[in-house]
DNA sequence: GCCAACGTTGGC
DNA sequence: GCCAACGTTGGC
């Protein structure tokens, strides 16, 4: 069974439709360590969402699936980070689009990182809310 | 653009 | 090892 993480990016800097003609993306750059503590437990199958923060109507807005082992950035300065590739399923309509606010409306929710660590960029998604969303969008 | 929250750095 | 100063993230 597939684990179902969250990933936030800022679309400035690298936006679901970038992703959509990339296909394929490194996810590197990530410089906390719970972050990237993260995403070393991340395996070959699982799902990440991805998320645009830093706007007026933060959302996830589409679904990714890990594609290669996590490895350690060896260009990092701090040598710290690592990275995997993601493989982008879909990106969402505006309507299957899911805001921060709805997150926060939902009194089920409330233990959900994205609440609790508003600056925490790579997390896990709690059961309840993972299958929610899988119920949501027929993943 | 502002600011709260939090992480990091460095002097002691 | 403490803590002040500073830097960064991200919601609003």
């Amino acid at each position: 069974m597939a684990n179902l993480f969250l990933a936030k990016t800022d679309p400035d800097t690298f936006s679901i439709h970038d992703f959509e003609l990339e296909k394929i993306t490194r996810w590197d750059g990530v410089h906390n360590y719970q972050a990237i503590n993260f995403i070393k437990n991340w395996q070959i199958g699982d799902l990440v969402l991805i998320y645009h923060s830093q706007i007026k109507n933060p959302a996830i807005v589409g679904i990714s699936k890990v594609v290669t082992k996590p490895e350690k950035d060896e260009n990092d300065k701090r040598n710290i980070s690592w990275f995997a590739d993601l493989e982008l399923i879909q990106a969402l309509p505006e309507d299957k689009q899911i805001t921060l606010s709805q997150i926060k409306a939902n009194p089920d929710f409330q233990d959900f990182l994205l609440i609790k660590q508003s600056r925490l960029s790579v997390m896990p998604c709690p059961d309840n809310f993972a299958n929610w969303i899988k119920t949501k969008l027929d993943l």
